[in-house]
DNA sequence: CGGGATCCGAAAGGATACTG
DNA sequence: CAGTATCCTTTCGGATCCCG
């Protein structure tokens, strides 16, 4: 039956960070690397640069990334993984499993196809 | 150097729908077992009913949870997991490693204490 | 290039009251 | 018990301009 306990406090933060919007696009970016601001913005379209910068630094301060300033003309700024965030990647990997079997890629083409849910009742259990 | 190129979209659906506010939270909650209504709530005091109420109707039409009426008096409404649902769970506990491993249980006590973010600057690479 | 500051409309979310 | 409806506040996020 299971009674519910109050969900791990530990548990929830790391949910609602890493699912906060975009964080999750920008991290799973640096996994394979360093990159530069403009490289960031330029894989994730959607995002506007303002809300990249706000997220980075969120990311910066909960010490999941790292940024580098590299002081050339013009400035050159790296952004990258700390082990804390490095140490994601197994999270990451194991949504992204679910993602390929469970998630289709497009949004919902066939509206009408999906049989739209039926209303489960039972007479008595 | 890793030149990024998009972020794949199925990945960005999964990890912008469970980590969207407290759907990780209720997917915990009813992985150790179907739960009602009210038991959910009880579990997550700071969610609000219209908000629960919200997210579980998100959640079936995502098919991750199914809902049952069960027609006594009071009616009784019992949600779990699909077999979709279920297959979350793999993900939820690799985010729970990381949580216990970096996620202090706290939120930030000593708000004076944290070193507050050094700048790293790099003369050159 | 890599942002910060400001303005503003849109959307999320809380409080409260009410219903089958 | 399991929600809905309504109102109202807070936050999010896009657009634009600016700076070192």
């Amino acid at each position: 039956m299971a009674d519910q306990q109050n969900v791990c406090p530990r548990f929830h933060r790391a949910v609602e960070l890493i699912g906060k919007r975009w964080t999750g696009a920008i991290i799973r970016i640096l996994q394979n690397g360093r990159a530069r601001f403009n490289s960031i913005a330029a894989a994730i379209p959607e995002l506007s640069d303002r809300m990249l910068a706000e997220r980075l630094r969120e990311l910066e301060n909960e010490r999941i990334i790292a940024r580098t300033v590299i002081p050339e003309t013009p400035v050159r700024v790296e952004y990258e993984l700390t082990e804390k965030g490095k140490a994601l990647d197994a999270a990451f990997c194991a949504i992204a499993r679910w993602a390929e079997t469970w998630v289709e890629p497009a949004s919902e083409p066939t509206k009408e196809a999906a049989p739209a849910l039926s209303e489960t009742v039972v007479a008595d259990r």
